[in-house]
DNA sequence: TTGACAAATTGAACAGTGTTCAATAACTAG
DNA sequence: CTAGTTATTGAACACTGTTCAATTTGTCAA
């Protein structure tokens, strides 16, 4: 039996998570067990119940990790920029690196399914808003003139675009070719999205990008 | 004992195929049960294995059946316009509504993993080559001089970025918000991927989206 | 030091899971 | 009708997440 003394609450319920984590990124969530997280912590699996609700609850404290992580290589990407389409540019190059240095851990922030009950913890909506403003902050250096509506739309355009890129050249090819291009296919999306950025009106006119406008469409409302 | 002359060898797997495929529809893929299936086509859960080496290969099938749907539907999006930029935008829309309507058919398509030794059906591919053509000729239509490659990299571009507007749209909120704008965030990218669509370079030259190109950047290279 | 009390840990057990396979039933051909 | 072939069965297997009574460990007052 481990001894108690051998970690506090706090230390056990961290390594928990971490050696979770590791599992994840090197077999992928469907091949966790909850054995295996007991037998690399040095625990029984019943451990792992005093700490946790079940696996799912150990699942959402990694997803909070991942996104820190995420994060992390998405800010580092800003300071290796000095304009905002470099940097919106090398934000998805960042967004597509860590998705392909760690596709377990992208799969599962993007489709872990809560199970009823679950709440998702605050924090990681915090980080999630954060990721946006970043885009925000860019998008509107180059439209200064753009409403908070039009800079909403934007970001979630291009991150939804970028993401994409992300999830398709990971969804292991059941529907997606063997091509690999990817940077070069983000590239191309970014640059023919900021090229319209502010939006020009060549084949369509700004009143009909105007009229894509929700009708409140400030951020944070539901 | 169902008696063997109900169904043809043929009939059952086409049962097995379709019953799971409305199981999978409502309760999705992660809540299948084999028992399950063998109940709705009033057989025991071992003839399911006369018929298909594992849930994997079932799967597989109804991935087949998901993708001609989804066919179905963005094909009928095309008749409802009649300019290539209508086309397209009806398009994306036809996409996201069948993620909407089946979001456990679509988390299967993108998100089923194959195991080890188990081959994608020819005809998955075929499907998927088809509906990339459709955008091929749209974006052809609105740059008759771009070369082969630089639709291939705008095919990508615009599905990638409309598939990860689907995917973010479903992805449980453990990282998306809980915003129900993803038509208008759809019209964003798609009206501003088009408006540099030839990309006419206001603010990068078009050197560089030509510097964007992979060397070898034809339809269906390795 | 001792002796309760509390709390953490255990591991056997449970209800499920996908899958297998000998036994059986159903069909076919001669 | 009989022998042989094939589809179907359902009990069994190994494995899953999870539970919980029993046990060990730590705490702290006496």
């Amino acid at each position: 039996m481990a001894r108690r003394s051998d970690h506090t609450k706090e230390e056990l319920q961290d390594l928990i998570v971490s050696e979770t984590m590791k599992l994840v990124d090197e077999f992928g969530a469907t091949n966790l067990r909850a054995r295996d997280i007991a037998a690399r912590i040095g625990y029984a699996p019943g451990t792992l119940y005093t700490h946790f609700d079940n696996l799912g609850a150990i699942l959402l404290q990694v997803n909070v990790r991942i996104l820190v992580r995420l994060r992390t290589q998405i800010q580092g990407a800003i300071d290796s920029a000095h304009d905002p389409t470099d940097r919106l540019l090398e934000m998805g190059y960042a967004y597509l690196g860590f998705a392909e240095a760690h596709p377990n851990w992208f799969a599962l922030l993007f489709n872990h399914k809560l199970k009823q009950g679950q709440v998702v913890p605050a924090h990681l909506q915090e980080i999630v808003d954060g990721l946006f403003d970043l885009v925000r902050t860019e998008l509107a250096a180059l439209d200064p003139k753009a409403t908070a509506a039009e800079l909403e739309l934007g970001v979630r355009a291009l991150w939804s675009g970028v993401h994409g890129i992300c999830a398709l050249s990971l969804s292991d090819r059941v529907v997606t070719q063997r091509w690999r291009a990817d940077r070069f296919v983000l590239k191309t999306l970014v640059n023919h999205f900021l090229a319209s950025w502010p939006y020009a009106a060549s084949r369509r006119e700004r009143s009909d990008i105007a009229g894509s406008l929700p009708a409140r469409a400030t951020a944070g409302d539901g």
